[in-house]
DNA sequence: CTACCTGCAAACCCTTTGCAAACCG
DNA sequence: CGGTTTGCAAAGGGTTTGCAGGTAG
């Protein structure tokens, strides 16, 4: 219940390697990468410990088309492609969304707009050859 | 591996009702429309078929940055709607989005951009009083 | 007939949770 | 010290799959 947290080792160590990255790694690569210096760390505290930075807003969640979550220390405004063969996730930069609203559902259903997400489906360098099926 | 598809009582009934909606069902919701025609339809059947569905274009698998799949049998191009605390996906017509390009990833990474997919996120009639946290 | 499809149930993958011990402040 | 956090392991949810029996053409 308490707004108190705590800085453990655990927390400062996904913190910074997270910022090290700019790959918008998955939950189990974290895992992977944080071990490599809390070698008895587990799954459970990493995802523990990502969904606290991202709730006080010291990291992002992506959520892609993916099945899997990803994360981000990067807080800009800037837009993610999606590669539908790996599931990779690289930014964007310089591309710039725009939603010309229309009417929400049928005719004034009532949607209260908070945001638009935008992502750029594709495929990667590493996974030229192969084709998409996400969708829109 | 043949490419040949029968025309099953359950795949008719699938797609009758899908096309019936515009609420984007999720698996789980066919599962329980279409079993009031067949009672002992499963689970799985139902995933086949709307994945077979998706595979052939007649239908789309929505996927938003909710964790379940949703199905749409409106082919059209149209934006969708997501609502953050129930996760109902409803159309947005009228909408129109658009990206104005950038360069992707560390310059010339090679992403080979196929489509571009935007969702507006917010809450919905039934659920106005939450909040978000999803992310773009 | 027979390749494709179904129902069932188990397997899978990713994420979340309960709990007792460890730890930060 | 006392409330947080951890590691472990099991539970959870959504989706996928193996299999043997059924069925469309």
């Amino acid at each position: 219940m308490s707004e108190h947290h705590r800085m453990t080792r655990q927390r400062r160590v996904i913190l910074e390697e997270l910022r090290r990255l700019s790959t918008h790694p998955t939950a189990d690569e974290m895992y992977g990468i944080v071990r490599k210096r809390i070698p008895k760390i587990s799954l459970g505290t990493v995802y523990r410990n990502l969904e606290m930075l991202a709730e006080t807003g010291t990291i992002r969640i992506v959520r892609t088309c993916g099945r899997q979550m990803r994360f981000d220390a990067d807080l800009s405004d800037h837009v993610h492609a999606v590669c539908v063969r790996c599931g990779k996730v690289i930014d964007m930069p310089g591309a710039s969304p725009a939603v010309h609203p229309g009417i929400p559902g049928p005719a004034g259903s009532g949607f209260r707009q908070i945001a638009t997400r935008t992502e750029i489906i594709g495929v990667c360098a590493d996974c030229t050859g192969g084709e998409a099926e996400c969708e829109g």
